[in-house]
DNA sequence: CGAGCAGTTGAGAGATGTCAAATACAGTGG
DNA sequence: CCACTGTATTTGACATCTCTCAACTGCTCG
């Protein structure tokens, strides 16, 4: 399978042998990395930037009541924390859902790659752009929909977001994560949660067997 | 009064006059929008980005059902869609929320400034991170704190954002939107922001007299 | 002075949370 | 292959938060 980062760019830039064969370069390196471990800390200054290629992580805070917030998933194809050296620290922490294989590139690697490869360079200030775009459009969900409609919404971004990398099929998918995983990315408690999950099955809208999440209006 | 983009920056970054002239120089024509007029619809592609220099603007969608939910806020200082050119057309509106004085700068001058202020590049780049870093804040919160923590938490965050600009004392500024704006903001009913307002004045935690807001505790 | 918008109030409905227990499931060691 | 353990999912009952609707007040501006 080729590498589902280089898939995800490839359906917005013309990449060239030279850009392919850069990437693949820079993520030989793969690490296993088990479910529910921390790629980076609040507060960490990583001298590298993380790339998934297998599994999901994510984003989150916890609060001082001790509840999780998780603010955005990593499927494989995404890229963190491209630009934390302009920032400072990481204002948040980057750990697994499931268990992931995670490429870390050396920061010096990423410098090369933007000065040398410019479609790649432009490629890399756009991802964290999409990511912005996705945080944005996951604050209406949470802030003006209701339950059902905000867990659908989830379910069916991530159909979209691993068809864009080639781990879905039309309309169906793994979904390696829990229910209260689900809970903490919505907003609501694991309760209700499942009990709205119950209810778009009972609608048919969709069909799990075990991990394996199905939407079959997805193809309407 | 200085600009309070160049204050804004200054806080963070070491501009030269160079730096400093050459802003003002592209900031010169402003223009003055009333309230509730959209700045830049969803689905446009923008030739020119806009600086808020005085009033309040936000970030918004609308939903099918019609209601709004406001995605950011933008105050005196914050520039948007400096790189939308990346990413294609505008996910989102960007509206005033009480009349605003904007700049409007086009494209060209944008990139001239990046090609030939170094610093004011890196300045550009890191905005929209602090962006996206309040973003990731305002889905934490609206996502796990009940409503009158998140309420208190917005206007505890207006403060800090005017205090960068020199708009607010130490615990008060003026605050030029009205309760439905919070509500749209927090993802609450009117009614209920209402209340919670009163709730908070009840506490002494905020003290509201017309559009003034003083939040006593935030300088202990 | 009147119109219109912002803010406020009350009552009742509905959605979601909490708590506690029961069931299903997966991996582990014997 | 089986019992065993810990996690994930499910269920029920109840509390509470937040919403909706509808009316009323107060302020601002023409």
């Amino acid at each position: 399978m080729p590498n589902p980062f280089i898939r995800k760019l490839e359906r917005r830039f013309q990449l060239s042998e030279a850009d392919r064969q850069a990437l693949i370069q820079a993520s030989t390196k793969v690490r296993h990395v088990p479910a529910g471990e921390d790629l980076i800390s609040e507060g960490d200054v990583p001298d590298h930037v993380f790339l998934i290629q297998r599994g999901f992580a994510c984003r989150y805070k916890i609060l001082p009541n001790g509840s999780r917030s998780i603010v955005a998933y990593l499927v494989p194809g995404d890229m963190c924390d491209l630009h934390v050296a302009i920032l400072g620290q990481m204002d948040h922490s980057i750990g697994t859902l499931s268990p992931c294989d995670v490429v870390a590139i050396p920061r010096e690697t990423v410098e090369d790659l933007t000065t040398n490869f410019p479609t790649l360079n432009r490629a890399f200030w756009w991802a964290p752009l999409v990511d912005e775009a996705t945080l944005r459009e996951w604050l209406v969900n949470m802030g003006r929909r209701p339950a059902d409609l905000q867990v659908a919404h989830i379910l069916c971004e991530v159909l979209v977001r691993l068809q864009a990398v080639g781990l879905a099929t039309e309309n169906s998918y793994d979904l390696p994560i829990t229910q209260v995983d689900l809970s903490d990315t919505a907003g609501l408690s694991n309760v209700h949660v499942n009990r709205v999950l119950q209810e778009l099955r009972g609608q048919g809208l969709i069909v799990t067997k075990g991990r394996h999440m199905t939407i079959p209006e997805s193809s309407a």
